[in-house]
RNA sequence: GGCGGGUUGGCGGAGAGGUUACGCAGCGGAUUGCAAAUCCGUGAAGACCGGUUCGAUUCCGGUACCCGCCUCCA
C-alpha cells in the first residue's frame, strides 16, 4: 500500500499518515462564508483537498472516504449585503451556493459528500455550548456566550502561540463584559431585522468558530482524520475550533492532522481590492482562461509555499494542456496512472513533482491520460475551452465542421504546393502560409504532405475566411 | 512586538547530504522549397555570512530582503 506523508500543522512535521478507520478516512474543509463570488485565493484549498481527497480514495477505496465542506450561510457580512442590496437574506446566500457549485464544478473539483449549512445546525451548536458551559469551559454576559479561554491550557498550541503573547500584541478593543480578552464569542443576541434563533440564552446566532466544530461533529463524529484550510484560519479559527470541539468532547482528540495551505498572491502582490488585483474564479472564466488552466497552474506550486498568479503562467499551463490534449485525443487511458505520480501526490501532495511525472509521459499517451486525470487534468469534458465558437461567423458559405474545414484548406494548398514545386514559384504559396500562421494555425509541411493545426490561437473564423477565399 | 512562510539557472518550479529534476525560453545539429512541428544534443542555479561534515544548494546558527497571520479575508 502506498504510504501517504502529510505536513501537519500540529505537529510541525511531515508524517505517515495512519487513518483512525481505513474503512471510513474522515476530512473536513473550512467552506466559503456565502455572499459573494469566490475570489482566486478560496480556490486553493478545495484543489488541495481535491487532490488529497483522490489520492485517499484511490489508497483506502472509493466508498471508505467521507468528505465534508460546509457553507456558512449565517454572518454579519452577509446581513449587511442584504441591507445594502434589499434582497434577503436566502436569496443571497442561495444564489452564492448555486454560483460556488458552478465555479469549483469549472475547476475540476469534485463535491464533498455532505456540504452542511450553519442555518440547518443551529440545534447542535445550542447544544454544543450548553455542553462548554456545563464543563466550566464558558460563561454567559449579557446575552452573550464567550469561550473562556483560560480554562483551556492547550489553547494556543495549534497556532504556537500562548495567551500571553496575543493579549501583548492584540491592538483589538476588547469588550468589557470578557474574562480575557482572548475570549471569543460562542453565542451573540441579535436585534430584531437580524436573523436569529431561540436558544436558552434569547435570540441570537451562532459565533463563527462554533459552527465547524458542531458541523464536523455531527458529520464526522468527535474525533476524525483531517482538517484543513488557508493558513490564515489557522488563527483564531483553527485555535478556536479546538478550543472548543475539545472541551466540548474531553475524551475524544478532534482532528488529527491539520492542514495549511500558504496564500495566493497575484502578480507578486497579496490580492485585495485595494491594490485592483482583486479577482474572482468567475472573472477568469468570463475572460476565456479555461478552469482546467486554472487547475493546472494552482497545482503547479506546492500547496505550502506562497503562490504566485500571473498572466503568464496561465499562458503557459494553456500551452501545455494544449498539447497533451492533442497528444491523447481518441486515446483510451491506461488502466491505472503511473506509480511515480502516484508517489508524488502521496508525498506531501507534491503537484509540481506529478506534474514533472506528466511532461516525462508524452511518449505514452493512454499513460498520459490515466495519469493527468489522476489529478483531474484532461478529464473528459474539460475540453471546451479547445473549440472555438462560430457565432460571430457572418460567413456566406454554410461551413460544417471545422475540421472539414481544415480537411479542405489541407488539399487546396497540398496542390497549391506541388505546382509551385514544379513552376518554382513560392510567392502564393507562401501568401498563404503567413496568413494561416496569422490566424494562428500550425502549418506542417513535409514530404508526406500538408497538416494543419490549430493551436490555442487560432482564430477559427479568420481560417474560414481564408478557405472561403480560396474556393471562390 | 509575537508567530509563521519564502529567497534555486533568463522565467516557472521540485526532490535529495555526494550521482540529469522537470517545464518554458535560449543555443547547436538533423529535417524542410523556406518555415513550423518533431528528433538529437547543449549552456545555465541555489540571497548573504559563519558552523557541522571527507563533502551542503540540501543540516545548524546569524544577517538581509519579500510576504502573511496576530483585525470573524482561504
Amino acid at each position: 500500500m502506498v504510504e501517504i506523508r502529510l505536513t501537519n500543522t500540529r505537529t510541525r512535521k511531515k508524517e505517515a499518515f495512519t487513518p483512525i478507520d481505513p474503512r471510513n478516512v474522515r476530512l473536513y474543509l473550512c467552506g466559503p462564508t456565502v455572499y459573494d463570488r469566490a475570489h482566486l485565493g478560496n480556490a486553493r484549498p478545495v484543489l488541495v483537498f481535491d487532490v488529497l481527497v483522490r489520492l485517499l480514495r484511490h489508497v483506502y477505496g472509493a466508498d471508505h472516504v467521507t468528505y465534508v465542506r460546509n457553507f456558512t450561510d449565517v454572518d454579519d457580512k452577509i446581513n449587511a449585503r442584504a441591507a445594502a442590496t434589499g434582497r434577503t437574506i436566502r436569496e443571497i446566500t442561495e444564489e452564492t451556493v448555486a454560483w460556488y457549485h458552478a465555479d469549483m464544478d469549472a475547476l475540476g473539483a469534485a463535491r464533498p459528500d455532505h456540504e452542511p449549512r450553519a442555518t440547518e445546525y443551529i440545534v447542535q451548536m445550542i447544544a454544543m455550548i450548553e455542553t462548554l458551559i456545563a464543563n466550566g469551559n464558558a460563561y454567559e454576559v449579557e446575552g452573550h456566550v464567550l469561550f473562556d479561554v483560560r480554562s483551556f491550557p492547550e489553547y494556543g498550541r495549534l497556532s504556537g502561540r500562548s495567551v500571553d503573547d496575543m493579549i501583548a500584541g492584540a491592538r483589538v478593543e476588547v469588550a468589557p463584559f470578557k474574562r480575557d480578552p482572548m475570549d471569543f464569542v460562542l453565542w451573540k443576541p441579535s436585534e430584531a431585522d437580524q436573523p436569529g434563533w431561540d436558544s436558552p440564552w434569547g435570540r441570537g446566532r451562532p459565533g463563527w468558530h462554533i459552527e465547524c466544530s458542531a458541523m464536523s461533529a455531527a458529520l464526522l463524529g468527535p474525533s476524525f482524520d483531517i482538517h484543513g484550510g488557508g493558513i490564515d484560519l489557522q488563527f483564531p479559527h483553527h485555535e478556536n475550533e479546538v478550543a472548543q470541539s475539545c472541551c466540548a468532547h474531553p475524551q475524544a482528540d478532534f482532528a488529527h492532522v491539520w492542514l495549511h495551505n500558504e496564500m495566493l498572491q497575484v502578480e507578486g502582490k497579496k490580492m485585495s481590492k485595494s491594490l485592483g488585483n482583486f479577482f474572482t474564479v468567475r472573472d477568469l472564466l468570463d475572460r476565456r482562461i479555461a478552469g482546467e488552466v486554472i487547475r493546472y497552474v494552482l497545482l503547479s506550486t506546492h500547496y505550502r509555499k506562497p503562490m504566485d498568479w500571473t498572466q503568464g503562467k496561465a499562458d503557459e499551463a494553456r500551452d501545455i494542456l494544449w498539447q497533451w490534449r492533442l497528444l491523447s485525443k481518441n486515446v483510451e487511458p491506461a488502466e491505472a496512472p503511473h506509480p511515480e505520480l502516484v508517489e508524488a501526490i502521496a508525498n506531501d501532495l507534491n503537484t509540481p513533482g506529478a506534474i514533472a511525472v506528466l511532461h516525462r509521459l508524452k511518449d505514452d499517451p493512454p499513460l498520459l491520460l490515466s495519469s493527468a486525470r489522476f489529478i483531474g487534468l484532461l478529464q473528459v469534458g474539460d475540453d471546451e475551452w479547445m473549440r472555438a465558437d462560430f457565432d460571430a461567423l457572418d460567413s456566406q458559405v454554410a461551413l460544417g465542421d471545422f475540421d472539414q474545414v481544415l480537411t479542405r484548406l489541407q488539399d487546396r494548398l497540398a496542390q497549391i504546393r506541388a505546382d509551385a514545386m514544379t513552376s518554382k514559384d513560392f510567392s502564393r504559396l507562401d501568401r498563404l502560409k503567413s496568413a494561416l500562421i496569422d490566424a494562428g494555425l500550425e502549418v506542417r509541411m513535409s514530404k508526406a504532405g500538408i497538416e494543419l493545426v490549430v493551436s490555442p490561437t487560432t482564430v477559427q473564423k479568420n481560417v474560414a475566411r481564408i478557405a472561403e477565399d480560396l474556393e471562390t
